[in-house]
RNA sequence: CGGGAUGUAGCGCAGUCCGGUAGCGCACCUGCUUUGGGAGCAGGGGGUCCCAGGUUCAAAUCCUGGUAUCCCGACCA
């Protein structure tokens, strides 16, 4: 049973909590929902942040940014998309305070009320298509390949700590093509990039497939979606690229002049990933002694520690160890400091998720070893001097693999197939998890189902065998099996 | 926005029912002793008890009104 995964798991969620918290990620802001990212956790996301814009680039995208405010009536423009999002929007509605005439502190001028309000981007499209309209004027300027590293907003009524916060931060991409294979090419390209880094570099399994009509996009025409499952068996919408079709250029009417010199408006793609990754990354690897990272994303890979505190012939064996390490790229550090015993410090990195200590003391000195423990599998084994270097890199790419492999087989546990709805709901009332089910296509049988079970389709995956069926609610015809799940 | 709970030291909490010097654990500072898995002892510093008003000789405690946060639900690509 996937809530068993952890035995603080009866409440997942302080269990997730404490870990941020105590693991030094962030801190929950006075101002509401928002939350302050701490230097460990901002860290983590540097190295997403530094990975994926790697990849970007690497794939003809630059970056640029555009405004945080946005004229209230841009948002009207798209219809669905204005639907999508007007229910969570922050404000701007003056541009000045002043002294209260009581003599109490500051009131909003009411002379300063803003002709046109303001709204704090909860995502870009709008500002941004209203922006290429100006950039775009023959297929010569196309494709525009854009990203932007950003704050958005939005009000949602609940919130968690990287899951869901008012503000996070993220990267969005907004493209623009010639032609409809284009576009729809190009939002496969970053799904599939999207789910390369999740396996690669977060360890983290995902499902790779489409969102329903109902869980799609605002304004977009098909959304791809990379599904993770979480330990306490709950689904977490990981990214997610949107093929936008024509809506956005025409709602903002972006045309271009083709090849032969007709007006065409062009197609869109959006995309993005956002500091929710770092909730995903928590909880999927971590357990109850804390944090548990992944190392090709671990801001300190490994640590050395003196047994029981710093000395000459320990100082020289750890200073070789960490050139060596720093020689093949390896981020390691050498915990000189004398306050805190060893003991403690063991417990202090394992709840930061260090994927490998290192300790060193003179009974090791003694035999020529030096105690290695993994953090993945807290084992712990004595390891020669000679080579100990290479043995902790290969260690490393071992922990790496590992996480994926138990993420893997932990998701295989935890998807299920269902036949009928009663196996489906107590499968999800009771297990959680995926459960794998036959669907009637129809959006009011989605919507029962959620209601009934407050599962939703996380995707139609796009690896799915051709096998008809029976839906599980209705009993009407179905193409196939698609995903369900609680999720996040 | 509905239901429930909570705001007391940096963090976690007791004290509130039954009004009477502001407490405990962790963390912090000083000293000594320790040191192979979160050290021990002794001493010490730190508080608008969420805010405003009321009752009272006296309010963390009682009353009224605010406000913030958390949990459950609703909401959420």
């Amino acid at each position: 049973m996937a809530k068993e995964i952890t035995p603080r798991a009866q409440d997942y969620s302080q269990w997730y909590l404490d870990i941020v918290r105590k693991a030094g990620l962030a801190d929950n802001s006075a101002v509401r929902g928002c939350m302050v990212i701490k230097p460990y956790g901002y860290a983590i996301w540097e190295k997403m942040r530094d990975t994926l814009d790697a990849s970007f680039k690497a794939t003809g995208h630059v970056n640029a940014y555009f405004p945080l405010f946005i004229p209230k009536s841009f948002l009207s423009r798209e219809a669905e998309h204005v639907e999508g999002f007007a229910k969570e929007c922050a404000v701007v509605t003056h541009h000045r305070l002043k002294a209260n005439p009581d003599g109490s502190g500051l009131i909003v001028d009411p002379d300063a009320k803003l002709e046109e309000e303001l709204i704090v981007r909860p995502t870009s499209e709008t500002i941004i298509w209203s922006t290429y309209k100006d950039w775009i004027q023959s297929y010569r300027d196309l494709p525009l390949l854009i990203n932007q590293w950003a704050n958005v907003v939005r009000w949602e009524m609940r919130t968690r700590p990287f899951l869901r916060t008012t503000e996070f931060l993220w990267q969005e991409g907004h493209t623009a093509h010639a032609t409809r294979e284009e576009a729809i090419k190009e939002t496969q390209l970053i799904h599939d990039l999207y789910a390369d880094f999740a396996e690669s570099w977060m360890s983290m399994p995902v499902v790779k497939g489409i969102k329903t009509a109902n869980e799609r996009f605002a304004g977009a025409e098909d959304t791809y979606t990379i599904e993770a499952l979480m330990q306490d068996g709950r689904s977490l919408q990981a990214g997610t690229s949107h093929f936008l079709g024509q809506n956005f250029a025409k709602a903002f009417d972006v045309q271009f002049l083709n090849e032969s010199n007709q007006q065409e408006y062009v197609w869109a793609t959006s995309w993005g990933v956002s500091t929710r990754l770092v909730g995903g990354l928590i909880m999927t690897h971590s357990d109850d002694e804390g944090l548990v990272l992944p190392p090709k994303l671990a801001p300190l890979q490994v640590v050395i520690i003196p047994v029981p505190k710093p000395d000459i012939t320990i100082n020289e064996v750890a200073e070789k160890l960490m050139k060596d390490l720093r020689a093949q790229g390896v981020s390691v550090q050498y915990d000189t400091d004398e306050k805190n015993r060893p003991g403690f410090k063991y417990a202090e990195y394992e709840m930061k998720g260090v994927p490998v200590r290192v300790a060193i003391g003179q009974r090791d000195l003694e035999k020529g070893q030096a105690e290695v423990a993994r953090r993945d599998t807290r084992e712990k084994e004595f390891v020669p001097l000679e080579g100990l270097a290479r043995h902790i890199t290969s260690l490393l790419t071992d922990i790496q693999q590992n996480l994926l492999l138990r993420a893997l087989r932990f998701r295989q546990e935890n998807t299920h197939e269902a036949q009928d709805f009663d196996t489906f709901s107590s499968i999800i009332e009771q297990q959680g998890g995926f459960v794998s089910a036959h669907w009637d296509g129809t959006t009011e049988t989605e919507l029962k189902i959620k209601e009934l079970t407050k599962a939703t389709i996380r995707c139609i995956p796009l690896e799915r065998s051709i096998e008809e069926g029976a839906c599980i609610l209705t009993g009407k015809k179905s193409a196939g099996r698609v995903l369900f799940a609680k999720a996040y």
